[in-house]
RNA sequence: UGCCCGAUAGUAUAAAGGUAGUACAACGGUUUUUGGUAUCGUUUGUCUAGGUUCGAAUCCUGGUCGGGCAACCA
């Protein structure tokens, strides 16, 4: 399966391992995910670096859920996961829950004791952190640490029994209290939680430690690829440890670097007080980087695969421009969104020439982008109009190629106007704009001849749908929310969410179908919200169009 | 300052000892019934000092800088 497209480093690793037989060929990777919040596109980039190369290399990828934290954890966000992941379009091999082998671990914390390489400890948290030194000092052992193996049997089953309150006594690996390595100073393997878990409900108090769950999930599955983020590295020496002195199958654990994106906060404790605190409106608001709130928020699932594949995996901590992400979410709708007009902050348009009570009906491509158009929809006109309110202006400048005294523009798929006149209200606000229009200059049919640099959207008065526009700006106004001395919630940016409430669009809009894209020309691409009703339609701004008059504007 | 990772244009990512390339961003043309799209072009890069070699982004050594590690979280 080799092509012009160069690997990544851990395609270079599994083709090495199937090239030396290693596994049998086999790959099997799995996700992760605890089930304590929604997954964003952080997890997205890993779903498809562990999914992708399964397909890849032709082979499984497991789902499992990391749930050894009863007191984080519920069916809700399974639930979220698993739609999510779906919907990324990717199929797990099996279902599968960390708490499913709990009876295992336990078998597995035993033999340790047995082997004498794990001891009950009745230290209290604050003492065991003291006794375990710090980077530059070793630790130091405590009487518990020379139980017998009996004693250490025999406690561990009584906590296990629930003889013991949260926090009373836990079981410890028996490694090193001198490494280097902070995380082989005798690692916690099992506490006690009186906690009801989502899945095995009171059967369980004492609940195993991520770090002795892990790896050995991941060896009962038989994963071959074990794929982390870096925060992981000093943790494998112990997976291996484990597995070493467990004698379980030998998976090897790879570290690829996380994703990080500007104006953006990536880790679900942030991501929850956001939701908890009321900063947005749950964890799929169309703000939120979590694939529930892109998807809602209009991004296709291909605009979030190609991002994935375009950023690349590797070790070096990175931030990716949300440019790219925006780049390719345009892209993907550029080729597939319907093309319609709304006006969103409307003017009115008088074409005085143009018969009172006459309407025309013109024909608008789907799409251009697409052999055919994509089909077409019908678009009535009639005498008066909404233009958008930037598309005048009282005194032109230069290169402004719109609307002004004098000025021509073609009004899309319709006529070339000519502004003749304007009035404006005792504030001096331009209120309307008195055009006339070149009956020869029809669209499809103009024998006009007329040059015109600019073209501009319409909505006929009369016929206009009504609906509710949600206009969205970055969560932050600093590029990176986490630098040093901000406080995230500080630096949110107010004004992120715009509502417009009326927005004019064309007839053919109340008909607009839930899940696909719109491009309101010159305006950005819409989809349909949720929270739409029969006779109120909310559209979400997924992300607006380029846009290099805006930018010569801003330049001055 | 113990251990562990890493360092290539503004941001990412290639080049497996042999011409430093690609994408996004930025800037400037062309085309255009979307100031969109498409298309062409421009600017900007191997952290540093030594070493090995005919030849180093790549291998070795020292340094610098960035990140991680001392939760009964994952």
């Amino acid at each position: 399966m080799s092509e012009e497209r160069s690997l990544n480093f851990i395609e270079e690793i599994i083709e090495e391992d199937i090239r030396n037989g290693k596994n049998d060929g086999r790959v099997h990777t799995r996700f992760p995910p605890e089930p304590n919040g929604y997954l964003h596109i952080g997890h997205a980039k890993s779903i498809c670096l562990n999914f992708g190369l399964a397909r890849k290399y032709n082979g499984k990828t497991n789902l499992r859920f990391d749930d050894t934290n009863p007191e984080k954890e519920e069916t809700e966000y399974v639930e979220s996961i698993k739609e999510d992941v779906r919907w990324l379009g990717f199929e797990w091999e099996e279902e599968l829950y960390a708490s499913d082998y709990f009876d295992q671990i336990y078998s597995f914390a035993v033999k340790l004791i047995e082997k004498g390489l794990a001891y009950v400890d009745d230290s209290s948290p604050d003492e065991i952190a003291l006794q375990k030194g710090t980077p530059t000092e070793a630790g130091v052992a405590n009487q518990y640490r020379s139980r017998s193996i009996a004693e250490n049997l025999l406690l561990f089953s009584e906590m296990k029994e629930g003889k013991y309150k949260d926090g009373e006594r836990v079981l410890r690996a028996k490694i090193d209290l001198a490494s280097p390595n902070m995380h082989l100073r005798d690692p916690i393997m099992y506490r006690i939680r009186h906690v009801n878990h989502h899945r095995t409900g009171d059967t369980w108090c004492i609940y195993p430690m991520y770090d002795f769950a892990h790896g050995q999930s991941d060896s009962i599955e038989k994963i071959t690829h074990s794929i982390c983020t870096l925060e992981f590295i000093p943790h494998r020496p112990l997976y291996d440890w484990f597995i070493d002195e467990l004698e379980i199958f030998p998976t090897k654990q790879y570290e690829f670097a996380r994703l990080n994106m500007t104006y953006t906060v990536m880790s679900k404790r942030r991501l929850l007080q956001l939701v908890n605190e009321g900063f947005v409106n749950g964890w799929d608001d169309p703000r939120m980087p979590t694939i529930s709130g892109m998807r809602r928020r209009g991004y296709t699932r291909d605009s979030i695969l190609e991002f994935c594949d375009r950023i690349g995996v590797a070790k070096r901590e990175n931030v990716i421009d949300v440019s790219l992400l925006e780049f390719c979410v345009r892209e993907d709708l550029n080729k597939s969104a319907w093309r319609r007009m709304a006006v969103l902050d409307p003017l009115k348009l008088v074409i005085t020439n143009y018969p009172e009570g006459q309407e025309e009906i013109f024909e608008g491509e789907n799409n251009p982008e697409v052999e055919g158009g994509d089909g077409s929809r019908a678009i009535p006109f009639s005498r008066e109009l909404w233009i958008e309110r930037d598309d005048f202006m009282e005194i032109p400048s230069k290169k402004y190629f719109r609307l002004g005294p004098g000025l021509m523009v073609r009004l899309k798929s319709a006529y070339i106007i000519k502004c003749d006149d304007f009035v404006k209200d005792e504030q001096g606000n331009v209120t309307e704009v008195h055009c006339s229009y070149i009956p020869e200059s029809k669209s499809g049919h103009d024998t006009s001849a007329i040059k015109v640099k600019g073209t501009i959207h319409w909505v006929s008065i009369p016929h206009a749908s009504k609906a509710e526009v949600r206009l969205y700006d970055r969560l932050f106004n600093d590029e990176d929310p986490m630098s040093n001395g901000k406080d995230f919630l500080e630096i949110i940016n107010q004004a992120s969410l715009q509502v417009m409430p009326e927005v004019y669009m064309e007839p053919d809009m109340a008909h607009a179908e839930m899940g696909r894209g719109y491009q309101f020309i010159r305006k950005g691409y819409y989809t349909l919200d949720k929270d739409s009703v029969e006779g109120n339609l909310v559209f979400n701004r997924t992300v607006t169009l380029k846009d290099t008059w805006a930018k010569e504007v801003k330049k001055g």
